[in-house]
DNA sequence: TTGAAAGCGCTAACAT
DNA sequence: ATGTTAGCGCTTTCAA
């Protein structure tokens, strides 16, 4: 199809070399021959292929990102905000979007592999067997943004999600609330899903509150889940003065729910959120919830996977930890 | 780095052929052969370098895609779709995430090319000369999903904007609205811009009613900008019956203005969204909307591109015209 | 300052 | 049924 170095090469009566080295604007070219080149460059209407420079170079200056769910708000943030680092570092992103299934998780990595990427950014958790059986053999480098990598062999940048739900539920108790009720996620997803849960329990713990098994119940972060799981508190005997969602998703889900029912939200009952995406503030009352910092989130990940690229002897004694915060909106209010 | 044919050509005591003829699962090889090569493929963890295979067969199976803004709902979801497809029929994607700058859709277009993506689908709208010029020079195919293209020689696949917000405005005229509010996009941009917005205007004609310039107002289709103008209008002497906004977000800052100021949202005035996009059902009153088929939207563009890659020939005269529908939500109401 | 030639990992035409 | 070899488009010694 379009025309190749050798190409310009003949049409400017110089060598291939000569063409090289004016699209890497090396030194030690005459200002004649770089005037030619550059022309006939303009004739042909050249552009280098990247593929032969992969293949010459052994980089393609590509990155791999496993994306759990391309529909779901928080992961199309983070993928934006890694997006643009990416890109201002001159990496570019095949997205390898799983829809939640492992299949395709495992067909997109030994894509990943194949097509030689730079580097793979993970943002996902629960992984089988044959994935960790990839992890362990890859040859470039996996880091895992937003969520705890598999093994300390990786590095992960994330945010401390025990701590961040030890802070809200506490908050929540220091304002007054007493019967608060749980929403989470999968327990067998330990940063989504058990450590959060486990930060909801060890502060209630603290303040010598006892879990209520009728409010706390475990979905899967998305939001028909949290409108089940809120109405079978609400058709309960009593109800809770407070819900804490594991996921902004499931928290809509809940506010949905209590309006549907007719409740006031926050003056019947406070509904908080976890994750801070922008849905939080686009509903009617917004909704408290515990942010995550994601440009900061899209930014190092994608600094710490450069360097991890470029310095092979990189190495991390623990996981990169980003601040939480947060943000209280109209959804829920102090009890006293 | 990992093992390359000839590695495996070596250990296994056979030649590169042979090998290349086992990864491809040709006939004419021998079952001795074939289960010695592949033990060494799994002893060598030996994966085929797509880059080399590129070079060599000048296809990449890559689709490069300029996404306007991941952050969107819609945006996000029409990738979500294409990338099923896309998946589904052998491709992988390389998102061009432009957030709207030209500076950066050109960048990632010339990109695409270098890469040599098999082809580009374009799912942004407004274009520079120096745009255009990339397209005209372009070696690859080119297709422009959800959006018309510039010009009749690449094919769009999309709704008819027109037709679907005449019919939307129809259907509130004839469900007894005459004050009918319309919160436009820039005219510039000619499919959900201006097109929608003369659709809006010809069903008002057609049905003898003027346009009420109070009530007629542009935005940017963001959630800020729908918020802003519909203050503009609830500041006025008189309240439209419904507002009519041409973008999902701009509905639901309308809806969200409108709650702000106490208003009850179909009862003193209804709104009216357009794209279908999720939001729509999740926030409270849930948002009539004109819907976009978006599965259908993804997977013809991807159909459609596929047919340009595989067949040079391949000829279209016209653009591929997807169906409209208005779902109708909570948040509109008949006047009669 | 310029060029010839080897080689990156693979496939395919040709030979045997 | 298997192997030899050229070549895809580029960069990089090495030589001139």
């Amino acid at each position: 199809m379009g025309a190749s170095i050798k190409d310009v090469a003949q049409r400017a009566g110089v060598s291939v070399t000569s063409v090289s080295r004016v699209l890497n604007g090396e030194k030690y070219v005459s200002k004649a021959l770089l005037e030619k080149v550059n022309r006939v460059i303009e004739e042909l209407n050249y552009s280098p292929s990247h593929i032969a420079r992969s293949l010459k170079s052994q980089k393609t200056s590509i990155i791999g990102i496993i994306v759990p769910n391309l529909t779901n708000q928080f992961s199309s943030t983070i993928l934006s905000n890694i997006e643009e680092t990416a890109s201002a570092k001159g990496y570019n992103l095949l997205v390898g979007n799983i829809a939640e299934s492992l299949e395709k998780e495992l067909k997109y990595l030994r894509i990943f592999q194949n097509m030689r990427v730079d580097g793979i950014i993970v943002m996902h958790q629960k992984f089988d067997d044959r994935i960790l059986d990839f992890f362990a053999g890859a040859s470039m480098p996996i880091l895992f943004s937003s969520v705890k990598a598999p093994s300390s062999t990786y590095l992960s940048v994330m945010i401390d999600d025990y701590q961040a739900a030890f802070d809200t539920t506490e908050h929540l108790i220091q304002t007054g609330h007493v019967n608060v009720a749980y929403l989470g996620g999968d327990l067998d997803d330990i940063t989504s899903g058990l450590n959060r849960y486990r930060g909801f329990l060890d502060a209630m713990k603290k303040h010598g509150l006892e879990q209520d098994e009728r409010f706390v119940k475990f979905g899967d972060y998305k939001l028909p889940s949290g409108h089940r799981l809120m109405e079978e508190i609400i058709r309960q005997d009593e109800l809770p003065t407070v819900v804490f969602a594991a996921s902004d998703d499931m928290a809509v889900g809940a506010l949905n729910c209590a309006l549907d029912y007719g409740l006031q939200v926050p003056k019947d009952i406070s509904i908080v959120g976890f994750d801070g995406s922008r849905i939080t503030e686009l509903v009617r009352p917004a909704i408290t919830s515990m942010e995550q910092p994601v440009e900061e989130l899209g930014r190092k990940s994608v600094d710490y996977m450069h360097q991890l690229i470029v310095n092979p002897e990189f190495t991390f004694d623990s996981d990169i930890i980003l601040q939480h915060r947060l943000v209280v909106r109209e959804s829920s209010r102090a009890l006293m």
